[in-house]
DNA sequence: ACCATTCTTGGGAGCGCTCCCAAGCGTACG
DNA sequence: CGTACGCTTGGGAGCGCTCCCAAGAATGGT
């Protein structure tokens, strides 16, 4: 039996551990690799060696023998970072993790800011093999989700771009969750309700105004469209859609805003007006951030799941990295929509 | 000369670029790695092929062949990472992005339960060879920092586990900032100033007090313990000490509290004893997040440079890895206090 | 014109692992 | 008791790159 090689500093390979087991280079491989092909006996004395020795795999030799990378990357927007930011940002990454905390994977976070960084990004992600990617906060028009598809590398998207998303995707319910939030108002007897909504490129903001109009037609209510005001989901605009509708509507006696940043905005011209929350005006958010706790009044919210929307995301990635490699070139793309649900505060 | 050799499907290598440009592996190699000793003719013809090819290196081989990676990783505290979370989590990895803007380096996100897995994570960390680890809030008796330290891994902290902290550290000016804030309830006339201080195992919030200490004393104030509250950085603690603050000395006319979310606490107490903000009592907090500019009222607050933080950090870590890998042991650890700022609203 | 340097260059060796083939053994069946 | 098949096993080949050595080309000095 040849004797271990000793090595002067670094980390035990593969060939040591097997020396040490009494065993081939190929058997270590398989016994750390869970093939079944090994008798219990063989697998034990690998498993000694490799509890013995400290033996970790090296990750850079796994990918460059296995052509895979046993890691997936997260794709943020920088430049929506900030504004999506509140919870949401940290929640996704907690539930992306959770996801992966029992698995080899590794998760690589990557900014990218324009569709120019964007375009170059899969270039890099196709070379330097992630084996999958996460794509967060995508707006209708961004070139990376066709890239990838057209690369060929699995990809999940959180929210749709538009209704006939073409990658498997992971959503929130923001239909349901605006008309609940608008029935909300409806059942507590307002009858004039404007709604201050997001960018409408954004398809989750469409969803949301779709929700709105459905509460108030199945209500029977006015559809006055000058009850819409749209805005951007910042504070400012949110206060800048809560003028207008002043203006156009001073009747307003409840405001929906598609945003809790937008529904501060809101607040602050209604105060500013003399309307008092919600003796005069009801006011609802969405998001269920922590602007909307701390809102004076605390503002009534439509919750978003947004650490399970980062699970579940994970786990489809996963499944579909391994129907690829597996072979299983099963068509079907999963188009997961999650519940959200109404936190009754004060402001409503 | 022989042809470049057609490969199936993949990706062009190193090999087929330098056939392409009519020269050898390691001269490639060389161009690509802007190695200076190669001639400029040469040097083009690479490059040609390069952006003929779409070659983009593999980032495993690199990883394999250089014994390096390439990638550092930002380590969290997974189980902090909410309260923590805020502004700070997304703030710190805008600014490491930044930083590592154009650079090679890839940015791995690692979260970390408690602390047997975060002995787990050393042994992981070292074995996956990532170049260089990131260290996020740390408390003072994390056993990661010095295991990372022992196993000679490069490794920057954010914030300091205690006064003689070893690693290299970047932190914000916890001292200043509680003094400041401090300094400017006095300059607007309190006398008998309380702080609600955070988890004092973690040394920012030791310094924030140390602060407010230095302030009072300068001032030449009551310095008495009794207006000293120990929180935990939640809002249900900032209540509770300020519940045990009004019972100790209600005729407190300032509080400052350590972060916004237990100023929050302390607001929703202060006012349900029917004290007003700022007229009876003024409130500063520290962190000046999202919660603090939509409190009612907007609440004054110490605003520290997160994403600076995160820049910083990742500078001095790139550095720290630089040096290790060209020999320069220079022993010197930079330690980095970056300044804070009185942001100052309506609560004071 | 010749030799010593310096600059470029090609390509072998090897990083640690996975994949896969072929060999060794054991077993069941005819 | 012989043959065929299945389970284990060892180890060669090769993933794409960096490192480094030695060879060739170019330069300069005398």
């Amino acid at each position: 039996m040849a004797a271990a090689r000793v090595r002067s500093g670094g980390r035990p390979t593969l060939e040591e551990v097997a020396a040490r087991a009494g065993v081939g280079r190929g058997t270590a491989s398989r016994v750390i690799n869970g093939s079944p092909r090994v008798s219990a006996q063989t697998r034990e004395a690998v498993e000694a060696a490799v509890a013995e020795l400290g033996y970790v795999p090296n990750r850079a030799a796994r990918a460059l023998a296995g052509n895979r990378t046993d890691a997936i990357a997260l794709v943020v927007p920088e430049s929506e970072t900030r504004f999506f930011a509140e919870p949401y940002f940290s929640d996704i990454v907690r539930g992306v993790g959770a996801a992966l905390a029992d698995t080899e994977m590794q998760l690589l976070l990557t900014l990218a800011g324009n569709d120019r960084e964007r375009r170059r990004l899969a270039q890099y992600l196709t070379a330097h093999r992630v084996d999958g990617v996460l794509l967060v906060s995508v707006h209708a028009d961004d070139p990376l989700p066709d890239l990838l598809e057209q690369l060929g590398m699995p990809a999940v998207i959180s929210g749709r771009r538009h209704a006939a998303e073409t990658l498997p995707s992971v959503d929130s319910d923001n239909f349901e969750g605006a008309r609940a939030a608008v029935d909300h108002l409806i059942s507590r007897g307002r009858r004039t309700i404007a709604t201050i909504t997001g960018r409408l490129d954004v398809y989750g903001a469409q969803r949301r105004l779709d929700g709105y109009r459905k509460a108030v037609a199945a209500a029977g209510l006015d559809p006055d469209e000058r009850l819409i005001a749209p805005a951007d989901f910042s504070e400012e605009g949110g206060a800048r859609a809560m003028r207008e509708l002043l203006e156009r509507r001073p009747d307003v006696d409840a405001v929906f805003a598609a945003s809790d940043v937008m529904a501060a905005g809101a607040r602050q011209v209604l105060r500013e007006s003399g309307r008092r929350i919600p003796d005069d005006v009801a006011l609802i958010g969405f998001d269920d951030s922590a602007v909307a706790r701390h809102m004076d009044p605390p503002l009534t919210s439509v919750r978003q799941p947004i650490e399970e929307m980062g699970r579940t995301m994970t786990r489809v990635l996963l499944q579909e990295i391994a129907n690829r490699s597996s072979g299983d070139a099963t068509q079907e793309r999963p188009r997961i929509v999650l519940p959200t649900e109404l936190v009754v505060r004060e402001s409503s």
